[in-house]
Formats: structure tokens, sequence, C-alpha cells
DNA sequence: TATCTGTAGATTGTAAACAGTAAGTCATTG
DNA sequence: CAATGACTTACTGTTTACAATCTACAGATA
């Protein structure tokens, strides 16, 4: 307000509240916040220089990724991964993306596919092991093609109601084995091919094959119960 | 505030918010509004006697569930319902549902069965004919059931999501074709017994026939293409 | 007559004040 | 010494007030 930005636009285009949304939901992702720690509006609201309106707004849209809980009058904590979480996001992301990907091999057509094999392409020549951060954006950059190509709102927003998790499983993959990290181009590149046949059914087994398989490497990632 | 109802309670053991987000839906399904209407805070907040921030707590919620749209600056407009949000949430609830039932299926155990049969009993003996909202309210019940032993929290909240779009599209059902309202039993009950097998892959070919029937009927429905 | 511009109106986005509730603490009593 | 009870504190839930933004309409101009 008093800080004259040097662009003093960022005319909001968007809401206050969806930029703070996004500046939580890494501080949580990126593992700024302890788990379970009580996150207060308040200071939350002093520290980012908004009021508690755009906190609240951020927080229930948080809650509704699961990065946090909400108790009555109690207020919100961040959320404690579990394996029941790991299970839950796995089992829902393998439905939609089935559904998606029953859809997005009709309708990619050379420009989706083009999309696909550019970030392939950069899966193959970066060197994830240098910077892992790399793998994660790469994986999430090809499925997050195939969500815009399956041309279906509905499931785009479940998918992105997910996304963060499936960033924070990604991440914690990346730093237990690192041994995976180069398997990203090989597995993607057969689900493209995959879907490239634009026959519904061989997408649909090419996603439950690829979805499988991270499944079961996260399921041996150690976290608590419940 | 000052309105000393007879009964104090109901003490806000939920939020505001959420009352007012379940007396907006049903006003909305039960057309109440007019498909495209202006929905304004302030006139809400008047009319509901609270104040604007639980009215814009409970657009949110419905904005989500795809009942109204939200344009910046401009407000909420009650959503008009077309042949791609049919198609949408019929895909969906087939991804997600196919998923509810594989896992349903091997933790109903007598205490499901028993809860969807009572649902069956009722489809059978009430006369949807003459009460055709008893066939909707019949036909959701018999739905939560298989959601709520899914045991999947992420699951559960897609299906609330879609659920009010789903109420409004059976409703939509029964008004055009009152033919199909003695069929609720039968379809059911071939799906009880599908899943009533145990098997997973057995209950999902159920889930899916039962899906794509009801699908295929509304798709005869006269709604706008977009 | 059509298009552009400016103004007025209304509505949303944001901030700050108020009230109610739940948890934690300390004292008191059995 | 343990358990129970009231009290305190600090948070959230809600209300109210303010400011920024957008839309729509009217008027002027080409």
């Amino acid at each position: 307000m008093m800080s004259d930005d040097v662009v003093p636009s960022l005319p909001s285009q968007r809401a206050l509240g969806d930029l703070v949304t996004d500046v939580l939901r890494e501080m949580i992702t990126g593992a700024r916040f302890q788990p379970g720690q009580h996150l207060k509006e308040t200071e939350l609201a002093e520290a980012l220089k908004v009021s508690r309106g755009p906190i609240r707004q951020a927080l229930a849209r948080l809650e509704e990724e699961g990065h946090v809980e909400l108790r009555r009058h109690r207020g919100a904590f961040v959320s404690t991964l579990t394996k029941t979480d790991v299970e839950e996001v796995h089992t829902l992301r393998g439905a939609i993306e089935r559904l998606a990907v029953s859809r997005a091999c009709t309708r990619m057509q050379g420009r989706g596919f083009a999309e696909m094999d550019a970030v392939l392409e950069q899966m193959k020549s970066v060197d994830t092991k240098i910077v892992p951060e790399d793998a994660v954006r790469l994986d999430l950059q090809f499925h997050d093609i195939i969500y815009a190509y399956c041309d279906h709102a509905r499931v785009q927003r479940v998918w992105e109601s997910i996304r963060g998790q499936v960033t924070v499983f990604l991440r914690a993959r990346n730093a237990s084995f690192p041994d995976f990290l180069d398997v990203g181009y090989s597995e993607h590149k057969e689900l493209r091919d995959a879907l490239a046949l634009g026959d519904p059914q061989a997408a649909q087994d090419g996603i439950d094959k690829h979805i499988l398989g991270a499944y079961e490497r996260l399921k041996r990632l150690n976290l608590p119960d419940r």
C-alpha cells in the first residue's frame, strides 16, 4: 500500500486470495512449515501484508487440496502425510487420469504431441541428478499436458486439487530414492507412444501401468500409517 | 440476531457459511432461481440475515460444485446446464465410482449390504410415480452408501462436489421421462448383486453398465449444447 | 448512424473491529 | 497428591465499513 512498487501493476488481474494460496502452498510443499504446525490467520496476515480475508480464502482452498486441516475454532494445521494419503492420492489420480488419457489421446493431435515431445526432450537432456527439482517439474508438465487436452473442466479441477500433494510425493521420492531419477524419460516415452495410437483402451492400459509403477515406488517411502 | 428462535440451539455447531451453502444449493437445484440469474451478495446477505462473509464462502463452494459461475467484479450467476455438463459430470462420476465400488465391495460386509437392501426395499415398495422426488432421494441414498463404504476421503469429496448436479439431472430426467421411474429397483438390485460377489473387477463391470445406462438416458434430455 | 469516450452507478475485493468459543492454566478440594 | 472446577487467554467466526474496479449508459463526434 505504501510500498510504491516499480511495477505498480500486477493489477490484481487475479484475486489476492489466489496469490496467497499459491504462496502458502509453495511454503507448505517446500517444507517451510513443520507438519502439524499451527498456522494462525493473524500471523500469516501480517507476514504477507494482507488482511485476514484473503488468508481465510487461501486456507479454505488449501484444506480442499489436503495441505492443511481446518478444525473449528482451532484453526489451520499443516497436514502430516501418511501412507493413507499416498494411497488415496494415487488411486484417485489413477481413476481420473484414466479418463483423461482416454479423451486426450484422440484430441491431442499434432500440437499436443509436439508439446509432449518437447518435455520428453528435456527429460532426456537435463541431468535430473544434479537438479532433482527439474525432474519433478518435467514430470508434472508432462501430465499437465494430458489434463489440458482431455478437455474436461471437472477432471482438470480434480487434478488441480491433488496436484500439490503429488508434487510433495515426487519430491519425497527423489530425496529418498535418487536411483529413480533416470527412469523418467523412458517411462513417459512409453506412455506417450501408447497415447499416440489414438486408441482410448490402449491409452488407459498405458496409464494404468504408469501410475501403478509410480505408486509401487512411493509405497516404499517411510511414512506414518495415519 | 434479534429473532429469538424458539429453538435457540442449532448453536451453529456448523459454520454459518456451511448452512448458507446448503440453503443456496437447495434453492438453485430446486429451481428457485433462474439459470443465468445474477446473485448479488448484498441481496443474499440481507435476505438470509447474515453478513457477506458467509455468503462469499457459500458462493465459492457452489462455484466448485458447478452451481454458479463466478466472474470477477461481476458476481455470481446461476449456471445454465448444458450437454457438456451432463457429459462431464457423468464421465467423471463413472471414473470415481468405478474406484469406489472396487473398494466398497470388499469393505461393505454385512452391514453395508443391509443398508443397501433397506434402500432397495423402499425402491420396490414406494410408488415413485406418485412422488418422483422419492426416486431421486433413494437413488442418491443407494450411491451414498457406496461412497461411504469405499473408505476414501478424497473420492468422497469429489462425489460431494458433483452430487448436487447429479441431483439436478435425475430430477430433470424424471420430469422428462416418467417411464423410467420404475426401472430404479431392478437396475440397482443388479448392481447390488454384482457388488456382493466381492470381486473388484465384477463390481467395476457392474458400475460401468449402470452409469452408462443412466448417461444414455440423460443424453436424450433437451439441453443447450453449451 | 455507428463508434468512441467519459461519467455514473453498482458490485466486488479488502481491511479492521467485534463477539463467541475452545483449550490451557491455576487454584481448590476431596 | 490427584482430580475437578472456574478462569484466563488467544484464537477463530462474524459483522461492519471502506476502497478499488468494472459495467453500462449517455452523449459527443466522425
